[in-house]
DNA sequence: GTTGAAATTAGTACGAA
DNA sequence: TTCGTACTAATTTCAAC
């Protein structure tokens, strides 16, 4: 995992998996649109608004979901109502070869939703929900503290989730295509670019390095 | 937004709303639970898996849904096979009073999967997608550097995603009640824990305030 | 809150374009 | 490949218990 390309969930499912298996077209996007904002639409419907036949929907439907562009349908629970009101993040930095057990034991903590390794200051950064503040102390202090693969970490919590998307698609903007923006020229000088920090892997991990 | 328990994305729906409309009982968290790792089961499936009948799965299910505890039904989608195989976290200091504007330009933005108000030296994060690392320079240095509302920013990219949980719920382990864990010493700003910081709110934003 | 039966809709198969 | 149709299976809905 050397390389910055390699991300996307891949945690559980089969990592390293990186040829693709299905080319998606136009049909395959639209498609995949419709059901990130509604996964529970009927195929015949997903058919019709896409403007493709019953039978074509089921196929490709199906060849989504057996390649694996579509790995889950999911409910999108609000965690106020149910019952966990308090999110935290936790960034964690992880003793060099040690990441094995790191990602052994998260998968012990049931509070923790996402787990996401970045370059910069810290190695890790987990998401956790909970019932209340107490029960971020007692997580970071107890639990992670314990881990021997936890160098130290640095708590946040979230004050509001001003936004989520089901699911971003190229499809969204002009972004699809690699847009030709040598990014040099971007931004002449009229940016001030001082107050941008753009922060690499740190000690250990594979560098930063492709564009500036 | 003075209190930290309100949070939960409500940036799209009714902002505020806190009255709880329905009282979740363990059949309810039993549906949440079915419907967060299978969104498409049918409410029939559904019943006989909670165990109670057909209407009274349909009922319940509809009262979820209306009362907002379930959100919406979405399909987890294979960024990497979708197109979008870099991944970013932005954690940008927002100008105070200038925070109105600064949702409307996140809404103008497409490639931002996940938006979130924390505490720390950072005043908010949020989470892009884009099609290769170039883009993600784009979108910091031209996008995010002229709106008048940001401060600063600071990048870090995500190597690996670890896990995903499609939502956690307080049925998934001991936490369901608050724990009786004192934890007096757990805020205030940071931690005597050797190397266990917890971090306040920075300037200006509400202070974090709940359980001492 | 449950069961059962009718109406609707979903999913499958197959031939034609 | 994709479409259209006919066939089968399952689901939603509504009734009475």
């Amino acid at each position: 995992m050397s390389e910055i390309s390699r991300n996307g969930v891949g945690g559980g499912g089969q990592p390293g998996r990186i040829g693709i298996g299905l080319e998606l077209d136009d049909v395959h996007m639209k498609i995949l649109e419709v059901l990130r904002e509604n996964g529970r639409i009927s195929v015949a419907a997903l058919a019709e608004r896409v403007g493709i036949s019953r039978a074509n929907a089921y196929t490709r439907f199906e060849a989504l979901r057996a390649d694996g562009a579509i790995k889950r349908f999911t409910a999108e629970i609000d965690h106020v109502r149910a019952g966990l009101g308090i999110t935290a993040l936790i960034f964690v930095t992880v003793r060099q070869q040690m990441w094995k057990q790191f990602r052994a034991e998260l998968a012990r903590m049931p509070e923790v939703e996402y787990c996401a390794i970045t370059t910069g200051q810290h190695d890790a950064m987990i998401q956790v929900r909970v019932s209340d503040v107490a029960a971020v102390h007692t997580m970071v202090t107890d639990r992670l503290a314990n881990i021997p693969a936890v160098k130290a970490t640095e708590t946040v919590f979230i004050l509001d989730e001003v936004l989520r998307r089901p699911y971003v698609l190229p499809s969204d903007r002009d972004q699809g295509r690699p847009a030709r923006r040598p990014a040099q020229e971007a931004q002449g000088g009229d940016v001030p670019l001082g107050k941008m920090r753009f922060v690499g892997a740190a000690e250990g991990r594979a560098a930063l390095r492709k564009d500036d």
